[in-house]
DNA sequence: AACGTGACAAGGC
DNA sequence: AGCCTTGCCACGT
């Protein structure tokens, strides 16, 4: 990543991701919207790619419009974010998220 | 400065 | 249900 000074779109991403509540996940599109961003689901992943680790933005708790976690199933990257999950109370089965937990605003449950 | 590449999404078959 | 296309836009070559 690249701090270059005034505010830069990773940053309303972050700071959109950061407003997901524990327990709960979103989806790419969400945070997008949510940052002011619509339409730029694209960019979140990249956003979250280019994420320091020491930030504290809660990024296991994004996923994509299917409900499944965006990552190759025996990557690292896969395992990690199942168990955060998963240490959140969110089951995870084969990458797939208990859709209850999806959208943290508006909520159907 | 153009071009290909992404932790995506929505719509068409 | 899958697979393909298009829209999107910051980044590294």
């Amino acid at each position: 990543m690249k701090r270059s000074g005034f505010p830069r779109t990773y940053d309303l991403i972050w700071e959109a991701v950061r407003l997901v509540p524990r327990g709960k996940v979103a989806s790419y599109g969400e945070i997008a919207r949510e940052a002011g961003l619509p339409r730029q689901a694209r960019l979140v992943g990249y956003a979250l790619h280019a994420l320091p680790d020491s930030s504290g933005v809660p990024w296991h708790r994004v996923i994509n419009a299917q409900g499944k976690i965006s990552f190759p199933p025996e990557s690292v990257a896969f395992r990690t974010q199942c168990r955060l999950l998963r240490k959140e109370g969110i089951t995870v089965n084969r990458g797939a998220i208990d859709m209850r937990k999806f959208g943290w605003l508006r909520q159907q449950e």
